[in-house]
DNA sequence: GCTGGATGTTGACAGTGTCAACCGGGGCCG
DNA sequence: CGGCCCCGGTTGACACTGTCAACATCCAGC
């Protein structure tokens, strides 16, 4: 198989691998396409037969990074019941912002190429929050389900929310700058996901009064 | 040239106002000292002499947003108990980004330059947190007060990171792409609000000797 | 065999940050 | 007063970037 196609796919697999690793050792700002090129041994112009621009190579790099983080909440070990279940969720994404420093930073954390140009950019980063106000639908499960409600959103933004700007003020080490003892830092997930659940779980609409419902993350 | 020495003495703040200009209309991105020396009419070497490099302008543009956000907060009107407090902070926090969305967007939404690099840049950045820290003291109002805690760290931690979450989601244009109707986006800031005082009013003392948590992302 | 499209190459152009050299003028000091 | 030097400004260069245009292959399909 000397593969043609092979052989074709394999420059645009290869400028996406160096894309990541430039990316890594100098920062998306350190991203330019003919670095890329120089470092896989082709012209400056090679790239470019691949992605109509800078900016298409870094959605594409942006896209895979969602989609790998969407599998990596889908894939997350499922709790008994929705409580349970949204505290999984939410270590999954902790996890994940830990675990993989770099995408993460890349989806939540750098510019982004304008959505409006890159509309698959942002396909995964939308399932990922479907599967946040699906969790949190089943969670108040009275008879609303199946549609989320304006409530379930408010309180998957609330959620998101929090998760997200704690993940988002950990990586970009602004609390190096304030000053946190390390022990606040090490124990900072775990606090806030326990007072997630102690949000969703305290107070109630005024309309479910099942309040006795107060599992902690 | 033609002019006399009398604007000289202000090429500074012409360059840092025109500089907030360009980041207007074209973002970071847009921001060159050699467009801000076109715009001034001067030669383009001329920001230098004020002006290390690029960063050393745009690290003093952030700065100055840092310190506007800190009066900001600060000029809030206090609220009668802690409490009160508290969520009269967090609406002059979101209101500072719903109504300054270029400054804040700045702060939170950009890539800045290396704190390391630029420290006086986050000076009031410490300031602002230092506020939610003195808020969430007096409002465990128990012994400990003037000497803020790890759990007053972490609680603020918390509500910083919902808060914070929350307007740079806003203001990313996430949630167009997510599709989420207007009026959930309309009231997410009050939501927000009202389930970050249920989070911190439901247990006041959850008994937590957790900070040796080491594992529990 | 010829054609055409995908792929890759070289060459150019405008734009950027930044270093180096130069220069006028005003304050300071001998 | 004369000389000096530094401050704020200038011009000129260099290397780097994205991107357009034209040219060279090579391989597929008619």
């Amino acid at each position: 198989m000397a593969h043609p196609a092979a052989r074709t796919r394999s420059l645009r697999e290869d400028c996406l691998r160096e894309a990541l690793a430039i990316i890594d050792e100098a920062g998306v700002e350190g991203l330019s396409l003919r670095e890329v090129a120089r470092r896989l041994g082709v012209s400056h112009q090679a790239p470019y037969k691949h992605f109509p621009s800078r900016d298409h190579l870094l959605a594409e790099v942006v896209r895979r990074a969602f989609a790998a983080f969407a599998r990596h909440l889908d894939d997350r070990p499922r709790g008994e019941n929705p409580a349970d279940d949204l505290a999984a969720l939410g270590r999954a994404y902790l996890a994940y912002a830990r675990e993989h420093p770099l995408p993460y930073r890349l989806m939540f954390g750098t510019p982004l190429p304008d959505p409006a140009h890159h509309p698959e950019m942002m396909r995964s980063a939308r399932h990922a929050f479907a599967l946040l106000r699906d969790c949190l639908d089943r969670m108040g499960a009275d008879g609303s389900k199946g549609v989320p409600s304006e409530a379930t959103d408010l309180d998957a933004l609330f959620v998101w929310s929090a998760v997200h700007g704690l993940a988002s003020i950990l990586q970009t080490g602004a609390l190096s700058t304030l000053g946190l003892p390390p022990a606040v830092l090490a124990s900072s997930p775990s606090h806030t996901l326990l007072r997630i659940g102690a949000a969703l779980g305290a107070e109630g609409d005024p309309g479910d009064g099942q309040s006795g419902n107060d599992q902690p993350l």
